[in-house]
RNA sequence: GCGUAGGUGGCGGAGUGGUCAAUCGCAACAGACUGUAAAUCUGUCGCCCAAUGGGCUUCGGGGGUUCAAAUCCCUCCCUACGCA
């Protein structure tokens, strides 16, 4: 009955609120193979075994515990049969603390239905409503284009196509086609040797309706059930955990259904995925955590900024990936405690205080908003790289001084002060 | 001084009688980015306005031809190269 555990999870503290009640919020540990993540905690993101612009030394400097990659672009590229010969993942990429992979599940969104749209993970009501679908449909008629109407799939430029038994990509890198199956991915992984893993799910849009929503999420139970089938059979299950993944799109009984069904199954633990509108989000969370089993952690997938993530520690998220602060960071787009400034602005060019005066990370102790203006004005490639410690850092010590918070009783006073400061500077 | 090629918006550089306020690139200015198709993408970029439109002033200076000129002619100024 009880097989060998490849992580253990630790609930230290439970968040209370300020009526006593108990919220789903939480502190603790992930105990794996390769090290000790204190929850709830950021994942770097580092997609194709690096985090972009540094070194695993900087990564791990500036207080990241976990790294997560992703099965889809490693499959490509290198290929994992690489990866397991140069000693997992670990070994590969010089990280020698926990790591996890993403299935590829998320891909099978961004270059399927996603693809070419302006839909991602967190979607405006814009391309809900479909006001991209007309203005593609008057720049058709603009130029002449004869507008298929009962076959605009036909018509949308995608790369990914499901089927009960998988999902056919073309190779984002050489136009080659690959057959990805829920087992495929599971092989990948073990090869790929992540301490923690995903199965193979489908991310839908927030444009499909009910009753695709449906039918996708029966098929990612079904992938679900398929990938922890293979993952038991094999060794790698001992010491790589399994997360299974949550879906439902906007519908809270698809949601809940969703939650139980996973739920119920042997996981590891489980991820939330799917993509949002802004607003959705927080319920979404809400129906899921009040579901899942207390006793194993729950990452949300994908989320990330500031609000995001008080939003997902005070519903009893423990894990949560992003890669928004390494993508700003090489646009120039950086954090602080009076909300996101872009430093190519006319204004930062001779502004010689830190980035943030009460950041403490590498970049802010020792470089100016000048200079980073400079860097990134000259195209120089320093500029990504020190903005990426920046934001890392302080995403990453936000949600542990959010932990602390959890520990020492003070969560709601800390987070909605660090809100207010916040949310006031985005205007 | 003679010859040749040129002088276009902050810069480079298209256009060579009408559809030109003028392709494009750079720079500049702003915006976006949430399980990374991303060191990326988008918008603005002569001036003004009651602004999915309208008005005004522009293509070295001046003058002309024409219904119409950045585009043709004359003249002056300037630049590069060649010859003296």
């Amino acid at each position: 009955m009880s097989r060998p555990q490849p992580i253990k999870f630790n609930i230290e503290k439970k968040l209370i609120k300020s009526n006593g009640e108990k919220a789903l919020g939480r502190v603790g540990t992930i105990e794996t193979m390769h090290g000790i993540i204190n929850t709830p905690a950021f994942v770097t993101v580092g997609t194709k075994a690096t985090v972009k612009a540094l070194t695993p030394e900087m990564v791990k400097d500036l207080g990241a515990d976990v790294v997560l990659a992703n099965t889809y672009h490693l499959y490509l590229q290198p290929g994992d049969p690489l990866i397991k010969k140069a000693g997992g993942l670990q070994g590969f990429m010089n990280w020698h603390g926990p790591t996890m992979t993403d299935s590829g599940g998320f891909q099978v969104f961004s270059l399927g239905a996603a693809y070419g749209k302006n839909i991602s993970k967190i979607t405006g009501d814009d391309s809900i409503t479909g006001k991209n679908g007309a203005m593609a449909e008057a720049e058709g008629r603009l130029r002449k284009i004869p507008l298929i109407a009962e076959a605009p799939e036909e018509l949308a430029p995608k790369i990914a196509t499901i089927d009960e038994m998988g999902v056919t990509f073309k190779s984002h890198i050489d136009g080659s086609m690959h057959y990805i199956t829920p087992r495929r991915s599971i092989e990948i992984q073990h090869n790929i040797g992540a301490d923690i893993i995903f199965a193979f799910d489908e991310c839908t849009s927030p444009n499909e309706p009910f009753a695709y929503q449906r039918e996708a999420l029966d098929r990612t139970h079904r992938w679900a059930k398929q990938s922890l089938e293979y993952h038991h059979s094999q060794k790698n299950s001992e010491k790589q955990a399994l997360f299974g993944i949550i879906q439902g799109g906007r519908f809270e009984d698809l949601r809940k259904e969703s939650a139980e069904i996973i739920g119920a199954m042997d996981f590891d633990g489980y991820g939330i995925g799917g993509s949002f509108a802004k607003e959705d989000m927080s319920t979404a969370v809400q129906w899921v955590n009040n579901l899942l089993p207390e006793e194993k952690p729950r990452h949300l997938l994908g989320i990330g900024e500031p609000e995001d993530l008080i939003m997902a520690i005070e519903n009893g998220c423990d894990l949560f990936d992003c890669v928004a602060p390494t993508r700003n960071a090489r646009s120039g787009t950086f954090y602080t405690k009076n909300g996101k400034i872009n430093i190519g602005n006319a204004k930062f060019v001779e502004d010689l205080t830190p980035i943030d005066d009460s950041c403490k990370c590498y970049t802010c102790k020792n470089y100016s908003r000048a200079y980073m203006s400079h860097l990134f004005k000259s195209k120089e490639m320093l500029a990504g790289t020190l903005g990426s410690i920046h934001n890392l850092y302080f995403i990453i010590h936000m949600v542990k001084d959010l932990r602390q918070s959890i520990l020492d009783g003070n969560f709601y006073e800390i987070s909605s002060a660090f809100l207010e400061k916040y949310k006031a500077g985005n205007k």
